[in-house]
DNA sequence: TCCTATGTTGTATG
DNA sequence: ACATACAACATAGG
């Protein structure tokens, strides 16, 4: 399910905790969902501790929780996979089968939910925030990414399709399947088209509907979880028998890069 | 029963 | 070493 926006708006539902401390902390799914890191570490760094801030970047989110009397921070990673969310629940909440983790407080417990398991936790410990963290790919509304930087990683990919390039998260952080088509569907650019044969024009639109798509998804999604509005691909491409908003000609579907994807033939067709 | 799902990662191959 | 393709992961819902 979350993509930048979401994986934003899913950020700020644990806000009501921020400036709280942790009473307790409950941990559901051990084996899968904490990969090898130390869940026990993580329950001891995190009890007691004070949540300060949180922060996300692309489809990965940081809790930051300062220890009770140290100067040393406990760093809490998040991952929603496909299937993950977090909610606010009633101080005295009792976890169900898919709630792996729950940070409890004395006004509310802070809940980590995944039913298919394919989120993660990561932690860290100390002043300085971990490497998982640090190594985050520049965000898509920064400076750092330029349409300079784009072209050359284009260049690099230049065999794969673009709705595949599109996907790699050490480039575009938080680009999920819907955005992807949204993306191509505005440039006008189709999905299967190979990442090293677009044109400067085309790049310049791909550059521009990237960033485009990211803000609009923050504004309406991110903000407080908006219906996007109907001159988007993405209210349509789930339809059976649904059709392109600009053009009205009939959606096409197929799996490109390994993803269900959607576009709309009239204005993405492929070039040899 | 079979198919699908807004994601990543390990592995095989070129 | 790098790029590409795809199965695997685990669960729910149509």
């Amino acid at each position: 399910m979350p993509e930048l926006a979401e994986v934003e708006w899913f950020r700020k539902q644990w806000d009501p905790g921020l400036g709280q401390r942790i009473e307790d902390v409950l941990l559901h799914d051990k084996k899968r969902i904490f990969r090898g890191g130390d869940a026990a570490a993580l329950q001891k760094a995190l009890t007691g501790a004070t949540l300060e801030r949180s922060e996300a970047r692309g489809k990965q989110m940081l809790f930051v929780a300062k220890s009770p009397r140290g100067k040393t921070r406990a760093w809490l990673g998040l991952h929603l996979g496909m299937t993950g969310n977090l909610r606010v629940e009633k101080p005295d909440f009792a976890p169900a089968k898919h709630d792996h983790l729950v940070l409890r407080q004395k006004k509310q417990a802070l809940v980590f939910k995944d039913a298919r398991l394919f989120g993660r936790v990561l932690f860290g410990e100390g002043k300085e925030p971990p490497e998982w963290w640090a190594k985050q790919a520049p965000d898509l509304l920064g400076t750092a990414f330029t349409k300079t930087a784009l072209a050359d990683f284009l260049k690099r990919r230049k065999k794969a399709p673009i709705k595949a390039v599109l996907l790699m998260q050490e480039r575009f952080p938080g680009i999920g399947n819907w955005m992807a088509d949204e993306i191509l569907w505005r440039a006008g650019i189709h999905p299967a088209q190979p990442a090293g044969t677009l044109d400067a024009k085309e790049i310049g639109a791909l550059f521009r509907d990237i960033r485009g798509v990211c803000r609009d998804a923050l504004r309406i999604i991110g903000k407080n979880w908006g219906d996007p509005p109907d001159s988007w691909l993405f209210n349509h491409r789930w339809q059976k028998g649904g059709t392109c908003p600009r053009t009205g000609a009939k959606l096409k579907h197929a799996t490109i890069g390994g993803r269900t994807t959607c576009w709309s033939p009239a204005r993405q067709k492929l070039r040899s």
